[in-house]
DNA sequence: GATGAATGAGCGTTCATTCAT
DNA sequence: AATGAATGAACGCTCATTCAT
């Protein structure tokens, strides 16, 4: 049994390296540019091992989006746990917005990493493969707690999540990697307004209802 | 000097066809997996051909990205144009919202095209890259008409703009084509709502709230 | 008549401007590396147009080769005439060593030619061809030219003369394009040395017989 | 670990075949009109193969090359070897002889190794790439031994050693490819005659200083 | 005669994949 | 399980050559 574990370790070990050595190789190169025989070597195996574990470079490259954009996640949640003793009794858009600034911070510090993920992560990959080699919660859980256990509430919370997130990933991607339209700095604190914003306008106010204002104009949203 | 534009018209011809069978080759199975012994083949052309005409298969991407990107606000503008004696008179917001609608709709109707555009359209090839072959404005232009013309004013306009624009843009991407995390009539109001409340908040006010040039902007919905 | 000797003109007028851009470009990078449409394009003319006066570019190698031999030795032999008023009345083995020495020294000031020549003349070329463009005499006239007026006789003139033009030209070319083994500096004096050596061992002296002196081994030298 | 020796024998015989089917194809046709392909499939090989033991063609040719003119040299000891019970007592001259007759015997046999060696034969891969292949010693180690034990002694020996060799090669080179301008028959007497009249130049008499000859020799100077 | 667009054979090179060891 | 030598299809690209204008 214990062998058998052994075993099992070792494998994951291999693993493990070729996923590394590929995350080298694909940030730095592009993985159209890099080849198996590469990733194998730069992960010490022979080029045949490779084959023992992953069907091709695709598979992965989806392994590891998803891990990366899960790291990146994470990161941000045990900045925001660091920062407060109670996270979520705090207001929901602070807790937001210090999320999307933390990850934009990350961001800007490995370029690259934005790059490969922003290129690669379709909804699809990131939402259905779920990660055995990390047994942790799916990334997009983070804002499930956060809102499931704020006191404001929101209408349609999984789509206001999922364009934020999109608003955050896309307009970073240029703004970062080739510095257009303007700079990061000067992106943020404008980005910030456009997500509090949205946030603004899925909140479920008890005696104002924040669709008043949009209201009179979605009053077929309301019979929706 | 008939001859020569003759021949001229030919190079013309021959430089159209190419950029037509790589785009009928990129939607249907990628650029990566597309060869460019392929797209002469597919255009009825000997592979050295093709050299005679572009560079490399990544400078007909360039050329398609901004030419197709291009021609989707165009029709958006043609759309807007038919549907306003003069547009730009009217409200900005309700344009803006009949844009974005109008560019979801071409989305919806050729997913292949969203998902070529959306990898591909980087802001630098987007901004950058003056089309000769078609002598129109620059995409950008339609949205910088409005807003000139408008009697709202925003703060931050270009960013604005370039907010919306990306925001539309990534969050169609998954929705249509992989219909997550919802479908795309279901994120379609809900795009709108975010998309209004970006407009709200980088609007000028002077006497006038805001929200109340809202409301009355989309009294058109409620004849809608 | 005159128009047709205009066409005839422009016909060499057009060849030459093809021998001259061919040789730009084999000194600059070699024959392999020179393709039919560079050399069309340095000579301002259309790829087409080559093939109406040389059937390739080794055709065009074989005339250049022959031509800048010859325009190698016609300086040489210029280079004499100058510094003598009577160049046949001199002695030979002077004016030979002059030849030498203002032979390695073009090949000095241009080891593109040297490489160029020395790579490619080939005895049958350099002797065959009869060089029409230039009206001028076979390089190896000189020489013969020298012999026959020369008061000291030889024998074996024209192999003696072909071992002397090899000796010089095969080892002035590693020495001048790697300076391997030596300088040219260092190998002049002795290069000059072994060619005495070699007209003193085919020079027929009246009383004593050649052949004496090659049996007795260096009796010549006690002569000397 | 005898498997692994195994291995090795059969890439060593790979890298062989190569190279014993670059010769054929080389002297046949020549290199610039022998691809790599044409090697790989003559040493019955798949093309990729080839890349797995050379670079390109290039590197083919200059281990050739090095083998080549070694085994010449090499033969030519083995048959001084063979003639004399002791070949380094004898008269130098003698030897030299001997070897230079040698030699052109064998290029006389194989007239296409004439041509590929003195082709290619740059003194920097002469002089400078140790043969791994074959253990033995560089090829101009001959001549240096038989000069270290010679009972003459000569000035420059280096140089004189060049010299002489770079004659035989260059005179050969024509003669035997193209009987021009005369048969190697009779070119081979006087190559011999030229030849010692070289090494007398260069001999060190005991009396004699070999400085007064050259001084002697060159009185012509001091009247130029 | 002069052109240069068009051709397509053929090159060097890469690399995913296989398989005997 | 792990290896890495061997494969050969497929690629991007060049270029001599042709030929309609």
């Amino acid at each position: 049994m214990i062998a058998v574990g052994k075993i099992e370790d070792k494998k994951k070990q291999k693993k493990e390296a070729l996923l590394v050595s590929a995350m080298e190789l694909f940030t730095e190169k592009g993985i159209e540019e890099t080849s198996i025989s590469e990733i194998a070597k730069n992960a010490k195996m022979a080029k045949g091992t490779f084959y023992l574990y992953y069907k091709d470079k695709y598979e992965i490259r989806d392994h590891l989006v998803t891990r990366k954009a899960n790291e990146i996640f994470e990161k941000a949640r045990e900045g925001l746990a660091k920062k407060l003793a109670d996270p979520y009794s705090c207001d929901v858009e602070e807790c937001i917005i210090y999320l999307v600034e933390n990850i934009i911070c990350q961001f800007k510090e490995s370029p690259f990493l934005l790059k490969f993920i922003a290129k690669n992560l379709s909804w699809g990959i990131f939402s259905n493969i779920r990660i055995r080699d990390l047994d942790n919660k799916n990334c997009m859980d983070i804002f499930d707690d956060l809102l499931m256990f704020s006191k404001k509430q929101y209408r349609q919370k999984e789509l206001m999540i999922y364009m934020i997130v999109e608003l955050v990933n896309s307009t970073c991607y240029n703004v970062i990697l080739y510095h257009m339209p303007v700079e990061i700095e000067k992106l943020k604190d404008d980005l910030i307004l456009a997500i509090q914003s949205i946030l603004k306008q899925f909140e479920c106010t008890e005696r104002y209802n924040a669709q008043v204002h949009v209201s009179s104009g979605l009053s077929r949203r309301e019979s929706a």
